[in-house]
RNA sequence: GUGAGCAUAGCUCAGUUGGUUAGAGCGCCGGAUUGUGGUUCCGGAGGUCGUGGGUUCAAAACCCACUGUUCACCCCA
């Protein structure tokens, strides 16, 4: 067969679907609770909304859509598949000056990125985004990082670890140790050290210019211990005002987090943490798992900026994703997916065609009475019907042959307990729904 | 975009130093007398060994290219 899917996509099967809507329906049962309202954008954007917002390699990942006509020939595209969830979402605040702020919403929708597939990453993949716009208040920070601790404990993964840092530290390290001119690089360098150990780091950054004292003062902001206040107070010796500034933010949203009932041991702060993405501008974290090979499983931040791209005002938001896919990957490689069948709960069979009519009305009645109620679509042996039946993982088969039909009756066989007992079709219902 | 591994039946995989008609388990289809599945027994179908080229008397096996796929890097959910 020389069949194939695009690089990078799945089909989404029924048993699998079961799973990913028990899943998302936990998300969504976390943000409803939390106050975030629903919404959603377009699946593609204009270009010129999207580019510009993520950074060299986001615009080179995006999935661009060629123009109609001519544009299209030479090759031009003025749309583009949505890379996020987050810049749809600023460019909806943009549009909607009388929002009612602060506004916080809910997204739950597929993003499209051209990169190369692997574990736990696709190129089509559903993002579950819980943002706050309008307000600076580290409480919005808090609230953000609660909704996705308290969704990724309820999914059952009670043991993750938010990690923590801000933007403005990170600027404030890189002037600190005289990178400010190759402030990313560094970010990217610093942000490797779980991966490639500390000689890695400082290989890479003098490779970027930094001489021994600049490396040997990067240690020392870098070396602070992993944890909450201690840490905060511990970086702060180090840093500029404006690193200051973030240090006195993180410090408010930890308290804040933990007045929320959030456990310190989810916490994390660590001056390690960059994030890629551009807009960012205070706060960002994202949430690993320790002990279990797989990437970040949520990330978010603050980004103050990104509004202000698409009009005059400037419109604080922060928010978080959650990355289902990778939580669906390692539930389903670790057993805890739900499997069960997606059958209705009853088969009707089809004696002969003499007695269809009898078979139809009899998954009419049960339809009506609110059992889930199928009835076998083809012309086979009663034999094959059950062996179907028995496969598609049925509890129930029904039969309406001659007799049952003549007495207005209907068998009901149960399977898990291998009785059957005729009743008259109108205790069909009840007869199932009593077990 | 970079690097590495893998590609044999619907699925999971065997297949010896290259050597006759390429195998197993599971699944699928049929049968074991009348309107009864799942268990058991019997039988059956199904593979140009990813594609194309090369080496050889001989290739599923060795070499090259392509395609697909997986993992890792970059980055990210």
């Amino acid at each position: 067969m020389s069949v194939h899917l695009a690089k990078g996509v799945r089909d989404y099967l029924p048993e699998q679907m079961r799973g990913r809507h028990a899943v998302m329906a936990t998300v969504r049962a976390v943000f409803d609770r939390f106050g975030f309202e629903p919404l959603d954008t377009p699946a593609f954007e204009r270009l010129d909304t999207l580019t510009g917002k993520y950074g060299d390699e986001g615009d080179k990942l995006m999935f661009r859509i060629l123009q109609r006509g001519e544009g299209g020939e030479a090759g031009l595209a003025d749309q583009a598949l949505r890379y996020d969830l987050t810049v749809p979402l600023a460019r909806f605040v943009a549009m909607h000056p009388e929002l009612r702020l602060p506004f916080k919403r809910w997204q739950m929708a597929p993003v499209w990125r051209a990169e190369r597939a692997q574990r736990g990453r696709f190129r089509e993949f559903y993002q579950c985004d819980a943002d706050i716009v309008g307000t600076t208040s580290p409480m919005a920070d808090a609230e953000c990082l609660a909704v996705a601790s308290t969704a990724i404990t309820e999914l059952g993964f009670p043991d993750h670890v938010v990690r923590l840092n801000d933007r403005r530290i990170l600027r404030a390290m890189a002037r600190a140790v005289g990178a400010h001119d190759h402030e990313l690089p560094l970010l990217i360098a610093v942000d490797k050290l779980d991966k490639i150990g500390r000689d890695g780091v400082s290989a890479e950054v003098r490779r970027l210019g930094l001489d021994d004292d600049a490396i040997a003062r990067l240690w020392q902001i870098l070396d602070v211990p992993r944890g909450h206040a201690d840490t905060l107070d511990a970086l702060a010796v180090h840093l500029d005002d404006e690193g200051r500034a973030g240090v006195d933010t993180l410090r408010e949203v930890l308290r804040i987090a933990f007045a929320l009932g959030v456990a310190p041991e989810r916490l994390q702060v660590d001056p390690t943490l960059a994030r890629g993405l551009d807009y960012y501008t205070g706060p960002v974290f994202e949430t690993v798992l320790p002990g279990r090979n797989m990437g970040s499983v949520s990330g978010g931040g603050r980004y103050d900026g990104l509004v202000g791209m698409f009009c005059g005002r400037q419109i604080p938001c922060v928010g978080v994703s959650i990355g289902i896919e990778r939580l669906l990957v390692l539930l389903e490689e670790e057993g805890r997916l739900e499997v069960a069948s997606t059958a209705a709960d009853v088969l009707v069979t089809v004696h002969d065609d003499d007695h269809r009519d009898a078979a139809l009305a009899a998954v009419a009645a049960l339809r009506a009475a609110g059992v889930r109620a199928e009835v076998f679509l083809d012309d086979k042996k009663l034999k094959a019907q059950l062996k179907y039946a028995n496969a598609r993982g049925y509890r129930w088969v029904a039969f309406v042959g001659p007799e049952e039909a003549a007495a207005g009756q209907v068998t009901l066989k149960d399977f898990a307990a291998g009785k059957q007992v005729t009743v008259p079709l109108h205790e069909a219902a009840s007869v199932i729904g009593m077990e």
